[in-house]
DNA sequence: GCAAGGTC
């Protein structure tokens, strides 16, 4: 009987490693694919067979909407709701699905080995579907393996326990998938067109709108909100001051403080006229501070960003790596509870010799250690613990840090409690009570290898009960509450996985991404404070519709899909459910705008107030205004129309130039830098590209360049194949790039140092320096078909005899000029150019062909 | 240009 052929699949490279080593005992043999692919023989199910296994990398595919729905302007926001969505592969170029599918080839068996939660349950059936294993073919079986850790031990008792996928937790996450896009995208769409097409200085590109994100946000303002109507209130505190044995202690009073300062004064006043204190009791109590129970990642990312100062985002890619390198366990689990099954004593074992943790870890392998304490078991992997024993040299800096963080957690959890006595005296004087503790560590347990957690040492002097000791000073002391602090990252990290926003794994993104969106700054200590921007937003939200920024909204969606999850209601039933309500709120929202408006309109300014007259409108011919904060654009007032424009240079007027098409004035862009291009543009043409074709024309340019040149990345003057505007490619245009398929074009102000650069690649040419002027002529070489430059030499510095100063000719044929030219990124393109350029070359737009791209190129 | 969830 023929070898079977079995498939596993897991859900990142260095499981699928993991995996084929436990089974095949380090015998495999490993080659490259879109992921690697490990094989080795063995037998599966009692049969001789051939293993594959291999990765995808998360998520194969993701959710959005067709193309019809892409353009902002065409699409109503509300008709997101009912749309349909698609599944498109999450990152194309890594060709996974494609991988999947030939590797399935010839494949009997398919075992999944995703991550054993909801959404690893959603990449079995996007792996199934790849592979075409769900087309029911009796003979071909698909297996689902539950592990909890990469042991090898756990990896053969998952092989020895297959069960079958479970397609009600995927479809939980098909149903989260759509309801996130669509209200996220829907809100989001319609408040950045609403406040950026009303509001000049709001300082973010888009106003996002999310499930996670907002309520996070909204976290802070609350908080914001607290600080600011703060009103502090005065307090007094009678403190008696007493020298025992030679030292100065200040005693407690029973009623801590007090309001009023009458009452205060008239309790100072019975203290002082009495002058003796009388101790009524003495006590000391056993007192126990509890080990720590198993480190899980939000526990991991709050210690990360209150004590050792790293941001969230840095911590789990620091983390990521310290478990790819075999240093720590998966980091990303909800469990602080240990499998039954945890090998402490292999574990400890690992830390045994290390030269940091290797005294305590040894001390407690022989005096014996504890079993930890009790913690939640969320089912998916056992606690943060290391694998490994790592030293300083061995790691980065902020990496050990972190390494010994989790080496530090895993010893407490199984060290002892820490015990001490605590002593407290108890005073008594002019009828008034008053105390002092003290305390003493008797068995410092977990607290030595977690110092900080530490109790203090604090000794009394001795007293007698009855004892009578005379006040050596009874102060008043005046004191004032103070309000509370902005959130600290890490207590919005508890608040938001005590409300169920987010996951382990995307707590730290939902943070950067209200950081990015300028809602709030991170500011010393790691404090998230909010700017005007996200408090305008969170207050709008409360005034129209609170749910939209409270953290229900999160639960209310996750506990719909956990029906789903649990199969107690039909997948699409819960769906339309759900959208059916957030499209009400959004209707609603609609309606109610203009209530969050008004708070807008409080803080911030008006398009027609800011920015500053720059060029006319071809249509009014009024000025129009240059609004500089991001996204840039110009604003005509009085047509109410906005243009936007490249992002993150310069903008100037151009020589009052205006465009032939259209009449608006031109304009003229720089990205910073001494490379940075300078390219005209027509604020009208750059936002409705007017020939037809272009667009596909210049796709590349589109796609490659869209984040320098922003909304719309439509075309400047360097894409414009306009026959005859000076400005166009046609007549700046000199010759083909020699790196890839763009035109080299003329930088019309970068005089003295004059250049050509490609309109779509970094490609630079350095013409001859210090020349007074450099023009393009409607003249091309008859050899090679280059536009003829015309160069103006400075006097003082021209090449050409007799002071002569003026030069006419092809950069690649002639002499003189190709001796002057320099490449600065690209190869050298002497030879190369006028092979291609030879006989064929460019026709000139006025002529027969109109099409740059292809006269340009076509060699 | 948009969400949240994987992972890199």
């Amino acid at each position: 009987m023929a070898q079977q052929k079995v498939l596993m699949v897991a859900e990142k490279p260095s499981i699928a490693l993991s995996i084929a080593s436990a089974l095949s005992r380090g015998q495999m043999s490993t080659r490259r694919g879109s992921t690697d692919v490990h094989e080795f023989d063995g037998i599966f199910r009692g049969f001789q067979a051939r293993f594959k296994v291999t990765s995808v990398i998360g998520h194969v595919f993701s959710v959005d909407f067709p193309s019809k729905f892409q353009d902002w302007g065409k699409t109503n926001p509300l008709d997101l709701f009912d749309a349909p969505i698609t599944k498109t592969e999450s990152n194309p170029k890594a060709h996974i699905c494609r991988h999947l599918s030939q590797e399935a080839r010839g494949c009997g068996h398919l075992v999944l080995w995703l991550d054993c939660d909801r959404e690893g349950e959603n990449i079995c059936f996007e792996v199934i579907e790849c592979t075409g294993f769900h087309t029911k073919e009796p003979r071909r079986m698909v297996y689902r393996a539950r592990f909890s850790s990469v042991l090898d031990k756990d990896i053969l008792k998952a092989m020895d326990n297959l069960v079958e996928p479970n397609g009600d937790e995927a479809l939980a996450v098909d149903a989260r998938q759509e309801i996130d896009l669509k209200v996220g995208v829907a809100f989001t769409r319609f408040q950045t067109t609403y406040f950026q097409g009303k509001y000049g200085n709001l300082d973010s590109r888009v106003i996002s709108y999310g499930p996670c994100q907002t309520p996070t946000l909204g976290f802070c303002v609350q908080r914001h909100l607290q600080i600011t109507t703060f009103k502090p209130e005065k307090f007094w505190v009678l403190r008696p001051y007493i020298i025992q044995n030679g030292y100065e202690l200040q005693l407690e009073w029973e009623r801590n403080k007090l309001f009023d300062e009458d009452v205060a004064t008239m309790f100072q006043k019975l203290v002082m006229e009495d002058g003796i204190l009388e101790v009524t009791e003495i006590s000391e109590k056993q007192e126990n501070k509890s080990r720590p129970s198993g480190l899980n990642t939000v526990n991991l990312l709050k210690v990360a960003s209150s004590a050792l100062g790293f941001g969230p985002q840095m911590a789990m890619q620091m983390a990521e790596r310290l478990y790819t390198q075999g240093f720590i366990s998966y980091p990303r689990t909800e469990s602080t509870a240990y499998p039954s099954s945890f090998e402490f004593k292999g574990t400890l074992g690992a830390l045994a010799n290390n030269p940091t943790y290797g005294n305590d870890v040894q001390r407690l392998l022989t005096d014996g250690f504890q079993k930890p304490r009790v913690g939640t078991d969320a089912g998916d992997h056992p606690p943060i613990t290391p694998m490994r024993s790592a030293t300083e040299d061995m790691l980065d800096r902020d990496a050990w840090r972190l390494y010994q963080y989790v080496c530090q957690h895993f010893i407490g959890t199984v060290s002892p409690d820490c015990k001490y006595v605590r002593t407290k005296v108890e005073f008594s004087i002019g009828g008034e009570s008053f105390h002092c503790t003290g305390q003493h560590v008797t068995v410092e347990g977990f607290t030595s290898v977690m110092p900080w957690l530490g109790v203090n040492e604090r000794n009394l002097p001795r007293f007698m009960k009855g004892e009578k000791i005379e006040v050596s000073k009874v102060e008043l002391y005046e004191g004032s509450t103070i309000s509370p602090d902005y959130l600290s990252e890490s207590e919005v990290i508890s608040l938001m996985e005590k409300n169920g926003i987010g996951t382990d794994a995307s707590i730290a993104v939902h943070i950067n991404n209200i950081c990015e969106r300028n809602y709030v700054q991170v500011q010393a200590g790691r404090k998230l404070v909010p700017t005007a921007l996200g408090i305008t937003l969170i207050r709008g939200y409360q005034c129209i519709d609170p749910d939209l920024c409270l953290p229900d909204i999160r639960s209310f969606i996750e506990q719909q899909i956990t029906l789903v999850a649990n199969g107690q209601m039909n997948h699409s039933h819960v769906v339309q459910h759900v959208l059916q309500q957030f499209k009400q709120k959004f209707t609603y929202f609609i309606k109610q705008i203009e209530n969050m408006d008004a708070l807008f309109e409080a803080q911030f300014s008006p398009l027609a107030d800011s920015g500053r007259a720059l060029s006319k409108c071809g249509k009014c011919l009024r000025y129009m205004k240059y609004i500089s904060v991001q996204p840039a654009r110009m604003y005509c007032g009085t047509c109410e129309e906005v243009y936007y424009l490249p992002q993150k240079g310069t903008i100037k007027l151009y020589k009052e130039l205006s465009c032939p098409l259209d009449n608006f004035e031109l304009l003229i862009f720089s990205l910073p830098g001494p490379e940075g291009k300078s390219f005209p543009l027509c604020p009208y043409c750059y936002n409705n590209p007017p020939f037809e074709g272009v667009d596909t024309l210049f796709g590349a340019v589109k796609s490659s360049t869209s984040g320098k040149l922003g909304k719309g990345a439509g075309m400047p003057c360097f894409l414009c194949p306009h026959p005859t505007c000076r400005h166009s490619v046609i007549a700046q245009g000199v010759c083909a790039c020699p790196e890839c398929s763009g035109t080299l074009v003329l930088d019309p102000v970068s005089a003295p140092k004059w250049r050509l650069y490609c309109n779509m690649c970094s490609c630079l040419v350095f013409l001859p320096q210090g020349a007074h002027r450099i023009s393009t002529t409607r003249e091309r070489c008859p050899d090679c078909d280059t536009t003829i430059i015309e160069v103006d030499f400075n006097k003082k510095t021209t090449p050409l005899e007799d002071g002569a100063t003026l030069y006419v000719g092809c950069i690649l044929c002639d002499e003189l000029l190709h001796s002057l030219v320099e490449v600065k990124h690209g190869k050298s393109f002497s030879r190369r150019m006028r092979g291609r350029g030879a006989g064929r070359g460019r026709g000139r737009g006025g002529g027969k062909r109109v099409d740059p791209k292809m006269s340009f190129r076509d060699f």
